[in-house]
DNA sequence: TCTGGGGTCCTAGGACCC
DNA sequence: TCTGGGGTCCTAGGACCC
């Protein structure tokens, strides 16, 4: 039988800012989202005072004086390479592993010894700690879903120490009861919420429900959930993730924009980073859309409308997917607006290898790849936006820019930005 | 629910076909 | 134009994840 163990970095965003600033350590911390809106990763200590995932932080600026929390704009330039640099420490104990997002990965375990998982995750604990200075915690089970509810557990219970083996069915009960019904993977709010109303409150009265009404709730994934809860395994591990099925880019403002030129360059910006993102994958796109939204917490005044083009050829030409972003972007305009966001989503992604051209196409498709291919070149090696299109507008006069009020440095990718040892 | 951004999967319903 | 069953394809919307 399968055993999955799941490795996931302790607040991983914080922990990050901890490595290059071992004075947090202790200490509140959070880290916020673009635009410095919400948080989105908290140290225990603010855990602790209650501010949720999420939180407008806003709201909580009396708590934050009051108890000297540390907050940080998001930096995910560090928090990308961190993120590899825990991978491959993972890669070097299995090589059966999947990369499930930023800061979680699952391996497939299975060789290992019963009597030896527990001193294997340990030791996993302890390595990654010392390569990267991230602190993770470990939960292993015979599903992904019992996983999650162990690594869980490890990170609450002192006496697990971030290390929990839940393959043995007899221990169960007692983990699931403890698990709130909400903290189950693929229970969202309006899930919870349902189920608590049907007197569901924890994972072990999931497990046990009668697995028909809750399919008719929350469809096939609900089946399959019950089955995950009960250790029979539906979701296998993923080591080769399939290619993307969609790409967007798309970023608040960080203040509101009102005129045509503005949106034009903002969406001209976010066309360049998706062509970007297309080029990495080595993928072309067919089908592009784009929106633009005033602020939806005034409904009185909201307008967001989208345009969607079917590009002849499938691309990931920075121009071609500019000037298709731009011409749909005019025809959904809106004068006397206060737009707060905008973005384009890239769909009908196929390999470049496999493009279909049309006859009396205008385009030298060999051409224009080798020039993207070296505008992407002198990107990476002299630095993100070195060349950009004239349309994006002038870097230092872009109001719509996203705000960054309280980023640390870009420690570990820009030489700029290393630390100094003193 | 809740003031970010970037994804995925599933389902219901409409259009259209024979 | 309606009557019937059965199928496919597409899209919008809803739910979830981190």
């Amino acid at each position: 039988m399968t055993v999955f163990a799941i490795v996931d970095c302790n607040n991983f965003y914080v922990s990050c800012e901890r490595v290059f600033n071992p004075s947090l350590n202790g200490k509140p911390v959070i880290v916020l989202s673009n635009n410095d809106g919400c948080a989105v990763a908290r140290s225990n200590e603010v855990k602790k005072l209650g501010i949720s995932m999420g939180a407008p932080i806003f709201k909580q600026k009396a708590l934050i004086e009051k108890h000297g929390i540390h907050v940080f704009s998001s930096n995910y330039a560090l928090y990308g390479d961190m993120s590899r640099r825990v991978v491959h420490v993972l890669s070097e104990f299995c090589d059966d592993l999947e990369v499930y997002s930023i800061d979680e990965s699952f391996l497939d375990i299975s060789s290992t010894r019963a009597d030896q998982r527990t001193e294997l995750g340990r030791t996993i604990r302890a390595t990654v700690k010392k390569h990267t200075g991230i602190p993770v915690s470990v939960g292993m089970a015979h599903t992904k879903t019992l996983s999650k509810i162990a690594v869980r557990l490890a990170k609450k219970s002192p006496k697990a120490d971030g290390v929990l083996d839940l393959t043995d069915s007899k221990h169960h009960d007692k983990a699931l009861e403890l698990t709130p019904v909400e903290d189950v993977w693929a229970v969202g709010w309006r899930y919870a919420r349902f189920l608590k109303v049907h007197g569901i409150t924890n994972a072990r009265q999931l497990r046990d429900a009668d697995k028909n009404f809750i399919k008719k709730k929350m469809g096939v994934n609900g089946t399959r959930l019950i089955e995950e809860l009960k250790g029979v395994p539906c979701y296998p591990l993923d080591k080769n993730p399939s290619p993307k099925k969609n790409i967007t880019v798309s970023r608040s403002f960080g203040k509101p924009v009102s005129t045509l030129s503005e949106l034009r360059e903002a969406v001209a910006t976010y066309s360049t980073r998706a062509a970007e993102k297309l080029r990495n994958e080595h993928l072309t796109a067919g089908l592009i859309t784009v929106f633009i939204m005033t602020d939806r917490f005034k409904p009185e005044s909201f307008y967001y409308n989208t345009r969607t083009l079917r590009l002849d050829v499938s691309t990931s030409n920075s121009p071609e997917i500019i000037r298709a972003a731009l011409t749909g972007l005019e025809e959904i305009f809106r004068k006397d607006c206060l737009y707060k966001k905008a973005g384009l989503h890239l769909s009908e992604l196929s390999p470049d290898s496999m493009v279909q051209t049309v006859m009396f196409d205008s385009i030298d498709r060999e051409r224009s790849a080798q020039l993207m291919a070296s505008l992407d070149k002198i990107n990476a090696v002299m630095g993100k936006d070195t060349l950009t299109y004239a349309s994006a507008g002038l870097k230092g006069s872009r109001p719509w820019q996203v705000m960054f009020n309280h980023r640390s440095n870009a420690w570990t990718t820009r030489w700029d930005q290393l630390p100094i040892v003193t």
